[in-house]
DNA sequence: AGCACGCCGACT
DNA sequence: GTCGGCGTGCTC
């Protein structure tokens, strides 16, 4: 057994393998992370995935320079689970590390070298390791990165390995490593103190010291503490010294033993255990769903739970998870980005406190790792055994799970795409659980097509959950025809006669409004009207969408903006108008309609800032604002109880997006923003501004029929085959010259039919045809079930390869898509 | 990805 | 004459 194949992070296929120096036989074992050189300047910390003993006859192996863990960092399963990301969306392991590590865990050259310290034995050293050794003792923690620079840029590996061999330097251990987590202070009283007479002696004590007087007083103030023998409570430092000047009084009282102090780590204070609350009892039509659940998981491991808006799918998740996490198995809730919300993170907190924790993509790398660990160190008493994240939890160092919910399954920002692994979570948990002999439960009011066909066809449990919580009537949904009204000159602006009465009717009865509008920015595009002319993104092939607040054109591709001019640079005139319509054109016509109106908006641009998100929110649901405009954003996961109307603005370019899930989508789409209206109380209205009020999806709508617009759907996917019918795989390919991209998908298409025959389509050129300066083409391969589906794979990494082989293609980038969405 | 090597154009 | 551009090959 003396080498060992590792993961490295980095996008290149396969192993590396490395030669386990003498010494460290019983050290490197898989999952641990070591340190090694590769190429001729770079240090990685890898990942072990196999020791063996097969010596590899083609290359020369390196050396292991260290060992960076004690215990393993990563388990077989995850491994395995990485394993299986890699081969089934076709990226690198390397890439799927990545993904998955929080980037504190995996130092790369960036790694700390320290002194061993007191008490080593003098060895001998040579001259060049005597220089390295005295940098290292001047600036202890110095990186190998720097070393490097400070010695000329001359690769130093080789040195600081026989140093470390030699035990005179060490790589800084994970153990001690780490960001600290965010500590908050306390104050409390010394726990002598704990009498009315005392409280009198220290206030007489303090005579002469009338600051600190005064801060003894403040803190008996907000701690409400008579002294009755019962502890002093903490209070938060930030409160006690708001009033006072600096930290001095503070100090002397500590030093007198009269206040102590404490620190907790922030993340611990949360919402938690002194408010906890129970779970809530189920009624039931929820009671029963829980027991169909629970039968089904007996023959199944996957369950749909399809229950409409307001039926209280979230009491049913806390049901299971209270008894999963009885059983001692931990629990992974997965939620799309946008719906994973400040209301359900402490709802969840009430009822699990300390022992749920949460993963956002807000979070910075300290806060990952310190989750990462909290997760790693199962049954100690800070550890986290339910998990409430978006997609990258699947990767946390999870032992043993016994149920993973995907919420909102049908939610499409469950598929990464950005950079590999082009993973789709919610098929991905399926995977990940049946590696944990776990259950999958997927929720959702308007189910993905592919599960409902999952669930039709039995593979999947199925329950419906029908009836709303409470039994809140659902809102009325009434259809505002945009091209009877513009043909009758009854349109204002964006606005049908209908939208305007709504929203005046609702205004006067004081309750809230929201209007979706799937675009941000003001207007889609500024038009010449003399000659056409559009201003175009230079680094990309899309119509820049002006923001009229920072009086911006801006690219919603690759962010290039610039300020638009008052002429026409094509043909000189000054009559530039703007056309379309986003979030915060729709924001402005509403306060010329109604003036004195509170509106707010809430889309990308309005969240950028830091917790914009909550506040905005906050304000709408303290009843701040009158009318909330925004995008999809609002459609998830919020429960406002003011709101009794919701106005879709248009509806068309939802239905007409050219996409064969458009119309899932717009059912989608439109229900969920729906279902916003009108929760708690009173009915509500929904009005849907579209110009085709008889098209099949509106209409499906109107009645509320998930199941029919099913059908249409699948219907039409098996006409035109599409998933579930068959498997997609996109093949994009970029390059800078649209004459390099253009020939190379040409010959990758060619090669490919003569595989696959009438399976592919394309090339074609995107919607968006350039991205950041890059051409791009699209290829698709639909393989109809049955096809061995690693052998498609194994063709397509082929031809793939051949491609990148030949001369003047070797610039283009080729990135397989599988189950693009 | 990141780095070295090598081959061509515009510069001190 | 050389500096630096990018196209290409390689990394255990």
């Amino acid at each position: 057994m003396a080498w060992a194949d590792l993961i490295l992070p980095l996008p290149l296929d396969g192993v590396f393998t490395y030669l386990i120096p003498g010494g460290l036989e019983h050290e490197v074992l898989p999952g641990k992370r070591v340190l090694v050189p590769f190429g001729s300047k770079k240090i990685y910390s890898a990942i072990v995935k196999k020791v063996h003993d097969t010596a590899p006859v083609d290359f020369k192996a390196k050396e292991i320079l260290s060992v960076l863990d004690r215990d393993p960092l990563i388990s077989e399963i995850q491994i395995k689970f990485w394993e299986w990301i890699s081969e089934y969306y076709m990226c690198a392991e390397g890439e799927v590390l990545k993904a998955a590590m929080p980037s504190g865990l995996r130092l790369e050259s960036e790694t700390r070298l320290l002194p061993a310290g007191e008490g080593q034995q003098i060895h001998q050293i040579n001259d060049k390791e005597a220089l390295i050794l005295k940098m290292i003792e001047n600036k202890p923690l110095s990186t190998i990165n720097e070393i490097t620079v400070a010695s000329g840029g001359k690769p130093v590996y080789g040195i600081v390995k026989s140093l470390i061999d030699k035990n005179i330097i060490i790589a800084r251990e994970s153990l001690k490593e780490g960001p600290k987590p965010r500590k908050e202070a306390f104050i409390s009283l010394h726990p002598s103190i704990n009498t009315e007479a005392r409280l009198h002696e220290i206030t007489a004590l303090l005579e002469k010291a009338p600051r600190q007087l005064e801060l003894f007083l403040s803190y008996l103030e907000i701690s409400e503490y008579t002294g009755n023998n019962l502890p002093a409570p903490e209070i938060p430092k930030k409160k006690l010294i708001r009033n006072t000047a600096g930290n001095g009084p503070v100090k002397a009282l500590i030093d007198k033993h009269i206040l102590i102090e404490t620190s907790y780590d922030i993340s611990r204070l949360l919402p938690t255990g002194e408010d906890q609350k129970e779970a809530s009892n189920l009624n039931v039509f929820q009671a029963e769903a829980l027991e169909n659940i629970t039968d089904l998981f007996k023959t199944r491991e996957v369950v749909l739970l399809n229950g409409i808006t307001s039926a209280g799918k979230t009491e049913i998740y806390i049901h299971l998870i209270e008894r999963e996490l009885a059983r001692g198995r931990q629990v992974l809730y997965l939620l799309p980005e946008i719906a994973l919300t400040a209301q359900i993170i402490i709802r969840l907190k009430h009822i699990f406190g300390e022992k749920a924790g949460v993963y956002h993509s807000k979070f910075s790398d300290s806060e990952r790792t310190e989750i990462w660990n909290r997760v790693l160190r199962k049954d100690e008493n800070d550890s986290y055994s339910l998990i409430l994240g978006v997609r990258s939890s699947l990767f946390l160092p999870f032992s043993d799970i016994g149920l993973i919910i995907v919420d909102e399954e049908h939610e499409n920002t469950f598929k990464q795409f950005d950079p590999a692994p082009r993973y789709h979570a919610r098929d991905a948990a399926i995977m990940l659980a049946s590696m944990h002999k776990a259950k999958t439960l997927l929720g959702t009011a308007t189910p993905s097509v592919e599960s409902y066909y999952n669930a039709q066809s039995g593979k999947y449990g199925l329950v419906n959950l029908t009836r709303r919580y409470l039994d809140i009537a659902l809102p009325s949904i009434v259809i505002a025809d945009t091209r009877e009204a513009r043909k009758r000159k009854k349109m204002k602006s964006l606005f049908t006669p209908q939208l305007l009465e709504g929203i005046e009717l609702a205004l006067s009865k004081n309750e809230q409004i929201i209007l979706f509008q799937n675009r941000r920015g003001y207007a889609l595009y500024i038009e010449c009207s003399d000659c056409g002319w559009i201003p175009v993104c230079k680094h990309c092939d899309v119509s820049m969408t002006y923001h009229k607040t920072v009086n911006q054109m801006v690219c919603h591709y690759c962010g290039f903006s610039s300020r638009p001019g008052t002429v026409c640079p094509d043909c000189g005139s000054n009559d530039i108008r703007t056309r379309g319509f986003g979030t915060e054109k729709i924001e402005d016509e509403i306060s010329i309609f109604f003036p004195g109106v509170k509106v707010g908006r809430l889309d990308l641009d309005s969240v950028r800032k830091k917790r914009a998100h909550e506040r905005i929110i906050g304000d709408f649901e303290a009843g701040n604002l009158d009318i909330l405009v925004g995008t999809q954003m609002i459609a998830k996961g919020l429960d406002f109880s003011g709101v009794s109307l919701v106005g879709i603005i248009n509806a068309d370019n939802l239905l007409f997006f050219p996409d064969f899930r458009a119309h899932e989508r717009s059912f989608q789409l439109i229900s969920q923003v729906s279902g916003r209206a009108g929760r708690k109380t009173r009915q509500g209205t929904v009005i849907i501004q579209t110009g085709f009020p008889d098209h099949p999806v509106i209409k499906n709508i109107l009645s509320n029929n998930y199941r029919k617009n099913y059908l249409e759907q699948i219907y039409e996917r098996k006409q035109f085959s599409y998933p579930p019918f068959v498997r997609l795989f996109r093949i994009i390919l970029k390059d800078q010259h649209r004459e390099t991209v253009e020939k190379a998908s040409a010959l990758l298409a060619e090669n490919l039919r003569k595989r696959f025959g009438g399976r592919v389509l394309g090339p074609e050129y995107p919607l968006i045809s350039r991205i950041q300066n890059r051409y791009i083409m699209n290829i698709m391969l639909k393989i109809e079930k049955g096809v061995a589906l690693p052998k498609v794979r194994n063709l397509l990494r082929k031809e793939i390869g051949q491609i990148r082989s030949q001369p003047g293609f070797k610039t283009c980038i080729i990135i397989p898509d599988v189950d693009p969405v």
